[in-house]
DNA sequence: CGCTTTTGACCTGCGC
DNA sequence: GCGCAGGTCAAAAGCG
């Protein structure tokens, strides 16, 4: 983790404390100097033991953090096997999710349920690899940011060998497979059964390779600014949609295999419709970092979730997470008013996040309030539910997180994921008990966290102007301090965390915004401070 | 001139 | 097997 990092470079700099005294500019200066140098060869020992204090408290934070990781998995694992047996409707659970589709659709809903066009792009599939499918698309779910999703999900791994995959390893198995960054022929031939191919191999016969994130969200230019660079190869017609669908490659690295589809929505054409797919094999700019981390983290839940399969197979047996395939009643977690549809149309599994709830267009709404979502699954993969829905009675752990209006939650009002409570506690013990829960679900859950780091990063950097490296700090701060506060309960700490929310959301800046969506989500990197100028961006050209 | 976009052709998978 | 739809390729055109 970051800390292990950090501890690793003051350890460095003490050495070279320590053989300062012995330079010749030392040698050189007189008693004045000699003194002065003393003076600082004692403070850089009393600095020494700070450090090496603050470090053993760090590591003993981190395996507080992760020992409540595991534990609270565990916990979450079992709520949600307990709810796989009681009835399996959901009571708000909309038609589109399981109206079309054999029960096995999986809802992961953030917050309001919305129908998305990827509902009804799902498939079926009833093949008899699931247990390979498995496999390989977990090693496909991670998308963007590495750095992230390698470190953050050390609470994963532990539990969840399946999901170490770095992007890196993704890519090199990519690599290793075709010898080509995408070679999406030899994946479908491969995803068919591919018998007649030698070349095709290599790979290990799967239909799956990656996982795919869907971005809904009202914007008025051609495609969203993320901060990439894309190239445009080709668009298409689509049946049912009179907008064209266009094919965007990123070109920020020659041999960068992440995609994008880029539509409007049929129903709202002020709606744009982005569809991620595949691992940048490059480092990002910060701007598109935003995105990458909102999507990866959105397919990194996508493989938490489904990182312990308890289909029929038995493949990875049992452990401390849930999983999507798991044929059971929908599970939820919480976001708030964003929705987030997983599906799984063609071959690629899709989680939609949907950021078009009606309370964009309001400017009174906070920020958080666009930030709901449904994860809805369908079909080709045995998927279980995994709901985040606000309107569930049967919420898991993480769906207290906050609050049916969403940012609301942080914001004096009740931190249940039930609607009936909504507002029935007071505003001091809803932030405490709000803060505490954000905390267990940070600690617990590094793909949540890389979530709510992004959001505020978004935030931060597009309502408060900060630049890049205060950015980080902050959010970096206020994550260890919602952290914190589930293992050092310090009322200070969660009413910074409280306020800090407060003062995002309330910033003037956000409700001039001609965009709310822009301002309130990765996407408001545009206006940020290290955006990339327009002239950069030739997907504003398409 | 190099890069990007456009666009028709082609390939593949799926459903009937 | 056939047709349809989604996705990609690649030559041609456009643009700075």
């Amino acid at each position: 983790m970051e800390e292990k990092g950090a501890i690793g470079v003051r350890e460095e700099s003490h050495d070279e404390l320590n053989l300062k005294p012995d330079s010749p500019n030392h040698a050189d200066s007189g008693n004045n100097n000699k003194e002065g140098n003393i003076v600082k060869l004692e403070s850089a020992k009393a600095e020494m033991g700070d450090v090496t204090e603050k470090n053993a408290r760090l590591k003993m934070m981190l395996d507080r953090i992760e020992t409540d990781c595991h534990s609270l998995q565990l916990q979450f694992f079992d709520i949600l096997k307990k709810d796989q047996h009681p009835k399996k409707s959901v009571p708000d659970d909309d038609d589109d999710d399981d109206a079309g589709e054999p029960d096995q659709l999986v809802s992961l809903c953030l917050g309001r349920r919305k129908s998305t066009p990827s509902s009804t792009e799902s498939r079926k599939d009833d093949r008899n690899t699931r247990d390979e499918d498995d496999q390989d698309w977990k090693s496909s779910l991670t998308l963007g940011l590495e750095s992230k999703l390698s470190t953050e999900a050390v609470s994963d791994h532990n539990t969840n060998p399946s999901s170490k995959n770095s992007v890196e390893e993704i890519t090199n198995k990519e690599d290793e497979a075709g010898g080509e960054t995408w070679p999406p022929r030899k994946i479908q031939r491969t995803i068919s059964g591919g018998s007649g191919d030698d070349d095709v191999n290599v790979a290990k016969p799967s239909h799956v390779k990656r996982a795919r994130v869907c971005v809904r969200a009202r914007c008025d230019t051609p495609t969203m600014q993320d901060g990439c660079q894309w190239r445009k190869y080709g668009q298409k017609i689509s049946k049912g949609n009179p907008c064209p669908r266009a094919y965007y490659r990123c070109t920020v690295a020659p041999a960068c295999p992440v995609r994008k589809q880029v539509q409007r929505c049929v129903e709202d054409m002020s709606i744009l419709i982005t569809t991620y797919e595949g691992t940048h094999n490059h480092s990002l700019p910060f701007t598109a970092t935003a995105m990458a981390s909102t999507t990866s983290a959105a397919a990194s839940m996508l493989l938490s979730g489904s990182s312990t399969s308890q289909s029929s197979d038995q493949l990875h047996g049992s452990s401390s997470s849930f999983s999507i395939y798991d044929n059971s009643r929908p599970k939820h977690l919480y976001f708030p008013n964003t929705t987030t549809t997983i599906s799984s149309s063609a071959l690629l599994p899709t989680i939609t996040l949907d950021l078009t709830t009606p309370s964009l267009s309001s400017t009174s709404s906070t920020h958080f309030n666009k930030f709901s979502s449904i994860f809805h699954s369908s079909s080709r993969f045995p998927t279980s539910s995994l709901s985040f829905s606000s309107g569930d009675q049967s919420n898991s752990s993480l769906s207290t997180i906050w609050g049916n209006n969403g940012y609301h939650s942080f914001n004096n009002t009740l931190p249940y994921n039930n609607q009936t409570h909504i507002g029935s506690l007071s505003s001091a013990a809803s932030q405490q008990a709000l803060t505490e829960t954000l905390a267990k679900a940070i600690t617990s859950d590094p793909s949540f966290r890389s979530v709510v780091a992004t959001a505020i990063s978004s935030l931060v950097g597009a309502n408060q102007g900060y630049q890049q490296g205060q950015r980080e700090a902050i959010v970096q701060n206020l994550l260890q301090t919602l952290a914190s506060s589930n293992t050092l309960p310090s009322q200070g700490e969660k009413e910074y965390a409280s306020s800090y929310f407060n003062g995002l959301s309330m910033s003037p800046n956000s409700q001039t915004r001609s965009s709310l969506v822009q301002a309130a989500w990765p996407f408001s990197i545009v206006n940020s401070p290290t955006s990339i100028p327009p002239s950069k961006n030739k997907e504003q050209n398409s």
